[in-house]
DNA sequence: TTGACATAACGACAATTGTCGTTTATAGTA
DNA sequence: TACTATAAACGACAATTGTCGTTATGTCAA
């Protein structure tokens, strides 16, 4: 939000960005805008990348280190922790804090198949 | 997002705000301001809040009807739907787009009570 | 050595967002 | 009628975000 310094949310770009990180593990910009484009209507621009994945790192999302002059990028934080972080960003702003609203929303929906349930219920299962 | 028209999506702000009129059915700004002032130390002060509902309503989240010189806003996107949209969104953009990996990371957490797991439990027999 | 590439660094910019202060208009009240 | 409280309208502003184009610089091949 503006008036303040700096967020600890990914945005939805720097997200897309950080999913091609946590796949591939070491990457460079090019790797990342391959991976982005592979999977786009509208292609993005190398230097789009450049400038979000800088932006990530001073937000303390990534990280680099210099094979000659390219810069190798890795992932600080884990990709099942932002998930968690963002679920419970989500449950908290969205469900008033409440995991069955949550998930009462998710699977009110009429769209559920039958497999779907069942490999819900198999989750619940191992608790 | 920039180098765009109009956004469909809720910021936090906005969200904290349709809460408010969700919850009170029809609302003035004052009600809104109030509302929020009582869950919250950093106090919002009523122009804020005026602002981000003319917004909101250029936006087609509200509509408003006047009262004499005051208006009365109410909601024109339901509650429900607009929780469903959002995890919708989260769902895609994070999880790939499966439900069964969303849940598992909201229960993978350790502290998940049995009663939770239980209640959880009760939403999916009703499936 | 020189030129063609590739890479990172810079600088820009419009849209969105969160927050306000100030101004204008109006409805009551003294 | 003049004065005050209120409500909406206006205008501002800094931070964030998504996107680029341009520039500088180093590398490698002719």
């Amino acid at each position: 939000m503006p008036t303040k310094k700096q967020s600890r949310k990914l945005s939805p770009a720097n997200l897309e960005i950080m999913k091609a990180v946590w796949e591939k593990g070491e990457v460079t910009i090019n790797d990342v805008v391959e991976a982005i484009n592979a999977k786009r209507k509208n292609k993005i621009r190398r230097t789009t990348v450049q400038v979000q994945m800088n932006r990530l790192e001073e937000y303390g999302w990534l990280r680099h280190t210099e094979e000659g002059r390219t810069f190798v990028y890795s992932a600080v934080v884990e990709k099942q922790k932002t998930r968690r972080d963002i679920l419970e960003d989500i449950k908290n702003r969205v469900f008033g804090g409440s995991r069955a609203e949550l998930v009462k929303c998710l699977i009110e929906d009429a769209d559920v198949s039958p497999e779907e349930i069942k490999e819900l219920r198999a989750l619940l299962k191992n608790k």
